[in-house]
DNA sequence: TCGTTATGCAATTCACGAAAGCAGAAGAAT
DNA sequence: ATTCTTCTGCTTTCGTGAATTGCATAACGA
């Protein structure tokens, strides 16, 4: 059970984004190399997170990609489902035909009680609770 | 992040032993068959369960693995890890060296949150637990 | 019209989970 | 002793999906 790295990527992405502060349009250019993220990989992150309306993308000169609404308004959650999917630790959960006896599973009950709890912790989290962290630690946009 | 095949059929493996009950050793070809899990990597992933003192292995003929202790003093966590090894969401939440600056990282913050509610669940549960929530249900041994 | 930036899809690489194979050791049964 | 069973400890293979790259195209501003 492991975070993927575009878990991570889009995280500290939007994370970038809120550093910067109000609804500055970023070009992922200047986000991936700030971070040390593949800029390929990286558009192919906020094109799910442009399709869920989680970011704003400009073309052109001085384009790039913006947070559609406040970042208080944007949970870790939401950021993750966009690029993730819907979210679970094993394909039965979703998916009780998955495997022939779902309903007498153990695991499958503990799991869920687990993804649970993992689901309140990233839906509690905005990107501004992130954000004000990350601003107490001193971080830069650069 | 998703729960492994290692995990989740070493979980298995262990609650059939809980299942049959007591101390009784069982073959791997048994709970391989019982639970249709290849069985030369149940082989591997109950080596791993022996070296940590989880299960007992007997060689010869009416061999096979038992609990060396009461499924009640064994928690999923200690199964986990000892397929697994040390549990983390991210490589730089043991090695802090792993990027350069984790002591400024919310998500860094954010998944250590994550990570101790979910170490929290699977260590406050047995697999006496999820044994009789299976006994609940009527799963049966074989 | 030109340069910049995102878009969308295809293709590729790569790591690791998942699985299989095999020779050998240990042990029980007879 | 011999034989059969079962674990042990490698080695190797396979397959999937993550991670990354590439390219042609579309949109947009200057």
């Amino acid at each position: 059970m492991q975070f993927t790295k575009a878990e991570e990527y889009g995280i500290l992405g939007v994370l970038y984004l809120v550093a910067k502060g109000g609804t500055a349009v970023t070009p992922l250019s200047e986000i991936a190399e700030a971070r040390e993220i593949p800029e390929k990989f990286l558009a192919k992150i906020f094109q799910s997170l442009a399709r869920f309306g989680i970011v704003r993308s400009y073309r052109g000169v001085r384009g790039g990609f913006a947070l559609t609404r406040n970042p208080a308004e944007i949970t870790v959650m939401a950021v993750l489902e966009a690029i993730q999917g819907p979210y679970h630790l094993l394909r039965c959960i979703p998916d009780p035909d998955h495997c022939d006896n779902t309903d007498r599973c153990a695991l499958r009950d503990l799991l869920m009680v687990v993804e649970k709890g993992l689901v309140e912790t990233f839906e509690s989290h905005t990107l501004a609770d992130l954000g004000e962290w990350e601003h107490a630690k001193g971080v830069t946009v650069i």
